[in-house]
DNA sequence: TTCGTTTGTAGAACAGTGTTCGTAAACGAA
DNA sequence: TTCGTTTACGAACACTGTTCTACAAACGAA
């Protein structure tokens, strides 16, 4: 505090000001750390101490860990470009948007995480579901299987970056001991007695290094949804 | 133990013999506390105290928290029915064995919550997705689309029961500070300003009381798994 | 039957977690 | 300058999963 400074008139504090709390500042701070140790590696008490403080404080301005997290998702997600809606081209901008969340998500480890937990019940983030709905209304898609269609994209983007996620976590050497070791593990070995049909097709499930495996979902929704929405309607 | 207390001669002790602990014991334990007290009011120490022993003496058993709620999700889809694999009927097999997820979820509040967290590194458990990889195959669908359908399907099963159970919990009254309860308001109040067609179509979204979602849902993964599949296919 | 040795049982403790309480300091209005 | 409100934060509560360690029972060999 520069006035106690000079009130004191000596011995300038080291300690620069300490600009005061703020929502933004302890959300830019988890945010941080969720992309740089992941998502377990957040806790109240990490995000206050590297704000140099603690964890009672960050209760003023965020009201839970939960509303930490929402807040986290809301910034983050507001890299995600939504393009103008365009009946001509719809289907491939809502490729473009869902790719978009997954190369935020990529970007930010840890996010898609939180995303996954908090997906039944937040959607992906207010943004990118507006965006989205405003392209499939557009598109000519009816309202309820276009709003049901947002939902199963935003589960579906948040899940394929977890899963990758978790494949980099392995790579990363020193996951000796990570949960996808254990599956990776029990797929190697896997009785083929009870499970011939599984054990003889474990290549398969394996397969999908690159983006494949994300596109053949997007292909999977959006040609369901224009087949579905085709049967709503006339049904 | 019968043998002490015919040594002892006299004081036959009211504690029943209190048979060992084993993994069926834990996971049966544990299974009936998810059943009644949901995902969060299971924990190690309050299966320990349900078998009367401390936290300890689970982990001879189960190696882990994870392991355990693994163990808990296969015992628990062993009750889904799975037919035998008919090329005829391929497609109503697989919303069979779909919906027999979704009744087990249902009937196992909390269990749920467990799949949608081991989704990705799981599958849903293994003899469920051995059995619709063999429904699969006999429709004739490719392996590799077959394979990375039953992740698809087990991950939107697993979150929309995961999603049934918080509204459900919403209802049972004294969920006042529930998480869904912030998303209600928060879609009561949604800025029409920044989000005009979300705002507009509010409706749309909260509507699917019944099993119309889930159904709508199981009509874009089939019809887009079929399109997507030939596509796959020729291309 | 006695003697190791293995196996299962737990109490205590470790290192964390989210959250709340009560108090102390800072700030803006009167 | 005083007052009232907002912000800050150390301490503490009630938990969590997990490991250490001493202890007792069970079992096979002598």
């Amino acid at each position: 505090m520069p006035r106690r400074a000079r009130r004191l008139g000596l011995e300038p504090d080291p300690t620069p000001p300490k600009q005061p709390l703020s929502t933004q500042r302890i959300v830019s701070a988890a945010l941080e750390q969720m992309r740089d140790k992941g998502y377990e590696g957040v806790s109240m008490r990490s995000v206050a101490r590297a704000l140099d403080t603690g964890p009672a404080s960050l209760y003023v301005h965020v009201s839970n860990r939960d509303d930490l997290d929402q807040l986290v998702l809301d910034q983050v997600m507001r890299l995600v470009d939504l393009p103008e809606p365009d009946a001509e081209r719809w289907q491939e901008q809502v490729r473009h948007v869902a790719r978009g969340m997954l190369a935020v998500y990529r970007a930010h480890p840890g996010t898609a995480r939180a995303a996954l937990a908090l997906v039944p019940v937040y959607e992906g983030g207010l943004r990118t579901t507006e965006g989205l709905l405003a392209i499939l209304l557009q598109g000519g898609v009816p309202a309820r299987p276009a709003a049901w269609f947002c939902d199963l994209l935003g589960l579906y983007v948040a899940a394929v970056a977890y899963e990758e996620v978790l494949w980099e976590q392995r790579e990363d050497g020193e996951g000796e001991e990570s949960v996808v070791r254990r599956v990776a593990d029990a797929f190697d070995q896997l009785p083929a007695g009870r499970y011939p049909v599984l054990a003889a097709n474990v290549a398969a499930m394996a397969a999908g290094e690159g983006d494949d495996r994300f596109e053949f979902g997007l292909d999977v929704l959006l040609g369901g949804l224009v087949t579905a929405g085709a049967r709503h309607a006339a049904g």
